[in-house]
RNA sequence: GCUUCCGUAGCUCAGUAGGAUAGAGCACAAGUUUCCUAAACUUGGUGCCACAGGUUCGAUUCCUGUCGGGAGCACCA
C-alpha cells in the first residue's frame, strides 16, 4: 500500500458519499513544507467553481465524510486556500519500511511494462571517426533510459543504427588514401577539402601501410572500397570499445544496408509513387513533404540514382514500427532536429502509427574548465574524443555528468569539477554514502555482531530515520516519472537527496555500540538506504564501491 | 525569414505534469571528530523566476508576443 493508493481510496469513497465524481482530477503531492503534513490534495479547489461553493467548505464537507483508519491516518485538516493536508501515521511508514526491507534488492522494480516492449535506439554513430562527447551524453540518456524501462518491467531492446553505406563513407575512403599516398612518401599529395582532418585517418594509413605495404597506390575504385572497409572495421572496432568502458552494451545493431539488400527501401519508394506522394524533377525524386503539413518538399533520391538520408530514415522507422514495439525512443542531438519531422510526415504518409514514435532532442554539451571553454585536449592538443575523457575523469564521473542535467537543457561539463576526487563531486558524495554503509556493516562482523532479518522497526523514533524512510518510499515513483518523463536526471537528483537523509542520520545517530534492538532496526533502515542507492546508482550505469579511499 | 531549445541566487542547475513561505550544489564565513569512513554534518542570504500581455480560484510552470543566447533550415548525414 502506497500513500497514493490509501488516500485514493478514502477519498473517491467519501467523494461518492457526496455524489461528486472527481476521481480523474483527484491528485496528491508531498508538500515541500512538512507543516503541510505528508500528503495534500487541491480537490476542493478544483470544484470550487462548478459546485459553486467556497473551497474550505468543500474541503470541510470531503473531511466529514472521509473514514480512515485512525492506525494509518493520525489527522486531516483544511489549510491555506482550500488544501486537504493528510498526515500518516509511523507505523504507516514503518510498514513501508518492512515492504522494502523484504523486497531487498528488486526494491524499485515494476510490473507496469510487463508484457509489452521497448525500442531505445541510441549512439548510433557512423563508423567514420571516433566518438566525441556529443555521443557521450546521447550514449549516457539512451542507455540511462533503457534501464528505467528495464526497471519498469518493459522487454527493452537497445539498438545502434549502423550506417555505412551513404556519402560520408566515400568521403572517409578519400581521406584514408591521402594519408595513406602521404605516408607512401608523397607528401604534398593533396587532401580533400571535406575529409576527416582527425589524427586517426593517418593511423589508419599507417596500420594499413605496415600490414599490407603500397599496393593500394593506384587509388582504383577497387582499392578505395578496401581502404573504405579497412577504416569502417577500425573506427567501428573504437567506438565499440569506448562504449564497452561506459559500461554499454547494445543488442541489435541494424545495418543500413539490409535496407537496400532486402529491398525496403525501394518498397518505400513504390508506397509513395502509389500514393501520389512522389514526383520526379530535375532528375530527382522529391516528396511532397508540402502536402504532408511541411513547409515544401524534399529530395528522397538524388539524380545520382542514391537516397539521401531521409528516405532510409524513414524506410528504418517502418521497419521499427513493423517490429511491434509498444515505444520507439531515438536519441538525437539537436543537430537532428530538422530531420525529425521529415520522419515522421515520411511515416505518417505510409499509414503508420506514429505516436509510438518519441524522439528525444539532447542539447548540446560544452567543456568548461575554471570557467572557460576548452575546445582542444591539453594533452593531445586534438579535440576531446569520448575515450580521452573517460581516460582523464573516469567512467563513473562521465556518466554521471551526462545525466545530470535536463536533456533540454544546455550541458556546460565542468572539467576542474570531474577531475575533482572530493566532496565537490557529486558522484563521490553518492558513492561515499554507500562505502559508509558498507564499512559500517563490514565493521559490525568483524565485531562478532550477527545482523538479523526481523528487526523491530517500530524502534525508529527521531526524525532523521523517519525522513530517511519517506526519503526511500519515493524510490518507485521517482523510477516511474524518470521514465514516463525521458529524464534521468530526475534520478541523479533523488539520489542526492537520499545520501543527504543518510548522512543527516549517520551523524545523529549511533548503529554499531547501542542497544542490540535498535541497533538491529537501525541495520534494517541502513541496509535498505544501501539498496536504494545501489540500485539507483545501477540504473545509471555508475558503480557503487563498497570502500572508497583505498 | 522559418523551426527548435534555453533565460530562476555570484557560478552551475532543480523546481515533483498549475498550488501554500521559489530550492540544491559550488563559492564565501563560522562551527562540529576521545565515538561505526570529516569525500560528512550544523548555522549563516542573496532572487522584478528576462520582459509585456492573456487563461485560471491560483502562473516560475500553460498560451501569445518582445528581447537576449544556443542549435538547425542541402540533390551532407
Amino acid at each position: 500500500m502506497t500513500k497514493e493508493s490509501y488516500a485514493k481510496d478514502i477519498f473517491i469513497s467519501a467523494l461518492n458519499k457526496l455524489n461528486i465524481n472527481a476521481t480523474d482530477r483527484l491528485k496528491f503531492e508531498t508538500p515541500k513544507n512538512p507543516d503541510h503534513g505528508d500528503f495534500s490534495s487541491n480537490i476542493a479547489m478544483q470544484l470550487a467553481k462548478e459546485l459553486q461553493d467556497n473551497p474550505r467548505n468543500i474541503a470541510n464537507k470531503i473531511i466529514e465524510n472521509i473514514e480512515y483508519d485512525k492506525s494509518i491516518v493520525t489527522n486531516l485538516e483544511i489549510a491555506g486556500a482550500g488544501f486537504i493536508n493528510i498526515k500518516f501515521s509511523n507505523n504507516f511508514y514503518f510498514d513501508a519500511l518492512k515492504a522494502i526491507v523484504s523486497q531487498n534488492e528488486n526494491y524499485g522494480k515494476q510490473e507496469i511494462g510487463k508484457g509489452k516492449s521497448v525500442n531505445v535506439e541510441y549512439v548510433s554513430a557512423n563508423p567514420t571517426g571516433l566518438l566525441h562527447l556529443g555521443h557521450g551524453r546521447n550514449a549516457a540518456i539512451g542507455d540511462t533510459v533503457a534501464n528505467l524501462y528495464e526497471w519498469l518491467g518493459y522487454a527493452v531492446t537497445r539498438e545502434y543504427y549502423f550506417n555505412n553505406a551513404g556519402n560520408q563513407m566515400n568521403t572517409l575512403a578519400k581521406s584514408i588514401f591521402a594519408r595513406y599516398m602521404q605516408v607512401l612518401g608523397k607528401t604534398d599529395f593533396p587532401f580533400p577539402e571535406d575529409g576527416y582532418h582527425g589524427d586517426y585517418i593517418r593511423l589508419i594509413a599507417e596500420e594499413i601501410f605496415a600490414k599490407e605495404g603500397k599496393k593500394y597506390f593506384t587509388g582504383s575504385a577497387s582499392d578505395l572500397e578496401i581502404l573504405k572497409k579497412y577504416g569502417e572495421v577500425w573506427n567501428f572496432d573504437k567506438i565499440k570499445k569506448t562504449l564497452k568502458r561506459m559500461n554499454i552494451h547494445q543488442d541489435v545493431f541494424y545495418n543500413e544496408d539490409t535496407l537496400y539488400t532486402e529491398g525496403k527501401i525501394d518498397a518505400v519508394i513504390a508506397e509513395f509513387k502509389e500514393k501520389g506522394l512522389a514526383y520526379e524533377l530535375d532528375g530527382a525524386l522529391w516528396l511532397k513533404l508540402s502536402e504532408l503539413g511541411q513547409e515544401k518538399d524534399k529530395v528522397i533520391v538524388k539524380s545520382t540514382g542514391e537516397p539521401t538520408y531521409r528516405l532510409p530514415d524513414i524506410a528504418y522507422h517502418k521497419e521499427k514500427i513493423l517490429r511491434n514495439y509498444d515505444i520507439i525512443i531515438d536519441i538525437f542531438g539537436a543537430d537532428h532536429i530538422a530531420t525529425v519531422t521529415d520522419v515522421f510526415a515520411g511515416v505518417k504518409a505510409l499509414g503508420l502509427d506514429a505516436s509510438k514514435l518519441k524522439v528525444l532532442i539532447y542539447q548540446f554539451v560544452t567543456l568548461t574548465e575554471n570557467g572557460e571553454q576548452v575546445k582542444m585536449s591539453k594533452r593531445t592538443g586534438k579535440s576531446y574524443t569520448l575515450d580521452e575523457l573517460l581516460t582523464e575523469v573516469g567512467e563513473d564521473v562521465v556518466r554521471f555528468f551526462f545525466i545530470m542535467r535536463g536533456i533540454s537543457t544546455h550541458l556546460e561539463f565542468d572539467l576542474a569539477i570531474a577531475k575533482e576526487q572530493s566532496d565537490k563531486n557529486p558522484v563521490f558524495y553518492l558513492q561515499y554514502a554507500h562505502a559508509r554503509i558498507c564499512s559500517v556493516i563490514d565493521n559490525a562482523i568483524e565485531k562478532g555482531i550477527v545482523i538479523n532479518n526481523n528487526a523491530d522497526l517500530t524502534l525508529l523514533s527521531t526524525n532523521a530515520e523517519l525522513n530517511l524512510i519517506k526519503e526511500l518510499m519515493r524510490f518507485p515513483d521517482i523510477i516511474k516519472i524518470a521514465a514516463d518523463k525521458y529524464e534521468p536526471h530526475l534520478i541523479a537528483d533523488y539520489l542526492r537527496d537520499v545520501a543527504t537523509a543518510f548522512h543527516v542520520f549517520y551523524h545523529e545517530c549511533r548503529i554499531i555500540g547501542i542497544e542490540n534492538d535498535l541497533m538491529q532496526s537501525r541495520f534494517a533502515l541502513v541496509k535498505s538506504v544501501r539498496t536504494v542507492i545501489k540500485n539507483g546508482l545501477t540504473i545509471l550505469g555508475i558503480s557503487a564501491p563498497e570502500r572508497m579511499f583505498n
